[in-house]
RNA sequence: GCACCGAUGGUCUAGUGGCUAUGACUUUAGCCUUCCAAGCUAAUAACUCGGGUUCAAAUCCCGAUCGGUGCACCA
């Protein structure tokens, strides 16, 4: 029984949309390409999330190199953490966890190298915990690929297992670029790489995928967001933590999850709304769609809040195609830690805050002429004193091993009042994180329809029934937008259609012409690839420059005139317009 | 990575240790055709790869690759 997948899969590999990479030299696992129609259809979704995020969030997008030096993924725990020590058993061949297997041995084993755990190994004579058998030597497997930058292997690159880091690397340029104001945000939609042991699942899990992901770096006493209220009525599908437990998934708005402590902040819930709006644009039904809350064990130790925006796909069940988190500030610390670079911003109070501060001024006049070249540290001795050392006659200091007297009109000090307008602080980012092809392929699957044809042929003694393969596909998707058909091959009406075809080409839109066979042939080609409107020329054209407008979805014809196509096409396509709004033509000016 | 199952034109599939390896749909060219795939004529196009057994292998055996399923993995 074929399943939705096998089905979308199969029309996906036929008509261009999906191919198995290297299919030529025997094809491997855990890439795909994207075929004429894929690629454009993934373009469309990524243009539509620049939209949302970079256009009407405004969060501009980046782009960094797909490699990166070893020192960004030192910090970003990818280095160390994104590997395992694995052993094997020589006769069952189970992997194991080398390090695990030695714990009860030596205290650290998470810092040891593989041939540091294979030497333990051997030394206790460790075996397989399963069948008794020998275990192999332990290796690293780290899930990301690594290459060298430069000759000579020198300096380790890796492919970058994600985007992020691009935009935490430049986070002091991004301070820069927004003159430092918070919130603010980057993004960048780019390929990501990792070297899964062993993807399956066809387009669900690669070694080689597309992210779209924005950083957002705000500030971590105000979470709330300023556009929240626009949102707030907004119902959605939400599996929080408790409702994980007792499996219930609530319908709730957001307001009312933030308010009950179920979305942890308005500005993650925010992010929430947005995800929602871009996943059904694309075309990801609303009803197959919810957001999973992780679990306390399951988020990152330094994470707040995460949730994950999950379709329901028919093979697969619930696939998480959006992650969404509040990341703290754990990676702007990573980052600075590593590069030894202060990582923050400078953000002014509300109101100036006073401070008593205890203040000392050495006299320099007189330190200066008296100590010479020992004057600079006898100050800074002076200034680390207290009030109590300084309020002898005398103050006594050490100065490199040498006992100083200075009298105590050489330094003066007081308590002021000063007023403190801000500090440097690191901010917080919420991360939402797109797996475009993962989206991408739902949205096939969730616009695949097969309907049967209303005609039914009789053919003796068997009835076949004609079944009509169509893709759903919102207009502002599908990589095809009108196709242009004459009803018949015949010169008197390609010649026309063609000058349709270049019309339309001029206004933007990617149309296709097709006069083979019949028209209804050619319509359902068309709607098997989602094509949303079929301009048909028939003999009326040449008689009063008319043409018919097709709907995929209703097959519902509405005759227009040749001028205003274009236009139509636009609007039905960018604007919502549906084909009811079309004023029909007629040549007495009746409707 | 382990175990089991599978792999035949673009798609779905028939088949057998032995002549030019089925069929349907698709596609292409042409005919026909005034609106929803099924008319006519013709054409293109396949046994996953490597090794072995054999006079002979697409078929049997072994291995690899890819795909599916279960386990492990999925920061």
């Amino acid at each position: 029984m074929a399943d939705k997948y096998e089905q979308v899969l199969e029309l996906a590999k036929r008509r261009g949309f999906l191919w198995n990479s290297f299919e030529l030299y025997g094809g491997t696992a855990g890439f795909f390409d994207y075929g004429p129609l894929g690629a454009m259809l993934k373009r469309r979704v990524e243009n539509i999330w620049r939209d949302i995020f970079v256009i009407n969030e405004g969060y501009y997008e980046i782009e960094s190199p797909t490699i990166g030096v070893e020192d960004i993924f030192i910090a970003s725990g990818h280095v160390g953490g994104f590997s395992d020590p694995l052993t094997e058993c020589q006769k069952c061949h189970e992997p194991f966890r080398a390090d695990h297997l030695v714990k009860d041995i030596v205290d650290n084993p998470d810092t040891m190298s593989a041939d540091q755990l294979t030497e333990v190994i051997e030394k206790h004579n460790i075996k397989c915990p399963e069948c008794g058998g020998k275990l192999g030597t332990a290796y690293e497997f780290n899930l990301m690929f690594k290459t060298a930058i430069g000759p000579g292997g020198k300096r380790a690159g890796y492919l970058r297992p994600e985007t992020a880091q691009g935009m935490f690397v430049d986070f002091p340029r991004l301070v820069k670029f927004y003159r430092d104001h918070l919130p603010f945000g980057a993004t960048q939609i780019g390929k990501a790489y990792r070297n899964e042991i062993s993807p399956r699942q066809g387009v669900i899990r690669l070694r080689e995928f597309t992210q779209a992901e924005a950083e957002i770096f705000i500030d971590p006493r105000d979470k709330t967001h300023p556009k929240f209220k626009d949102v707030a009525d907004m119902v959605m599908n939400l599996y929080s933590q408790e409702g994980q437990v007792s499996g219930e998934i609530k319908k709730m708005t957001l307001g009312e999850a933030v308010k009950n402590g179920i979305i942890a902040h308005e500005f993650l819930a925010y992010c929430l709304a947005r995800t929602y709006q871009f996943l059904v644009r694309v075309g990801v039904l609303p009803d197959k769609m919810r957001f999973r809350q992780h679990m306390k064990d399951e988020m990152a130790h330094y994470a707040a809040d995460c949730w994950d925006a999950e379709i329901l796909s028919d093979r697969f069940g619930w696939v998480e195609v959006v992650g969404i988190a509040d990341r703290t500030d754990f990676d702007l610390k990573a980052h600075a830690k590593q590069s030894q670079k202060e990582l923050s911003i400078y953000v002014s109070y509300d109101t100036p805050r006073k401070v008593e501060k205890f203040v000392i001024k050495p006299d320099m006049g007189v330190l200066g002429p008296k100590f010479k070249g020992k004057a600079g540290k006898i100050a800074n001795a002076l200034k680390a004193l207290s009030s109590d050392q300084l309020s002898g006659e005398v103050i006594q200091l050490t100065i490199d091993g040498e006992q100083i007297e200075i009298n105590k009109d050489c330094v003066k000090f007081e308590t002021v009042t000063e007023e403190i307008h801000g500090e440097n602080i690191i901010p917080h980012v919420i991360e939402p994180s797109f797996g475009i092809d993962r989206i991408t392929y739902s949205l096939l699957e969730h616009s695949y329809f097969e309907e049967d044809s209303k005609e039914k042929v009789d053919d003796g003694e068997e009835e076949q029934e004609e079944k009509r393969i169509v893709l759903r596909l919102p207009p502002e998707v599908a990589p095809v937008q009108a196709a242009v058909l004459p009803l018949l091959s015949r010169d008197e009406l390609i010649i026309p259609g063609k000058e349709i075809v270049e019309k339309l080409r001029k206004a933007g839109i990617l149309v296709s012409f097709d006069d083979s066979g019949t028209i209804g042939r050619r319509y359902r080609r068309n709607d098997e690839i989602g094509t949303p409107y079929s301009i048909t020329i028939d003999y009326q054209t040449l008689d009063d420059g008319t043409v018919t407008i097709r709907d995929r979805d209703t097959m519902k014809q509405i005759r227009t005139k040749v001028s205003d196509i274009a236009g139509n096409i636009y609007d039905m396509i960018y604007r919502g317009k549906s084909l009811d709004f079309i004023s029909p033509y007629s040549p007495l000016g009746i409707v």
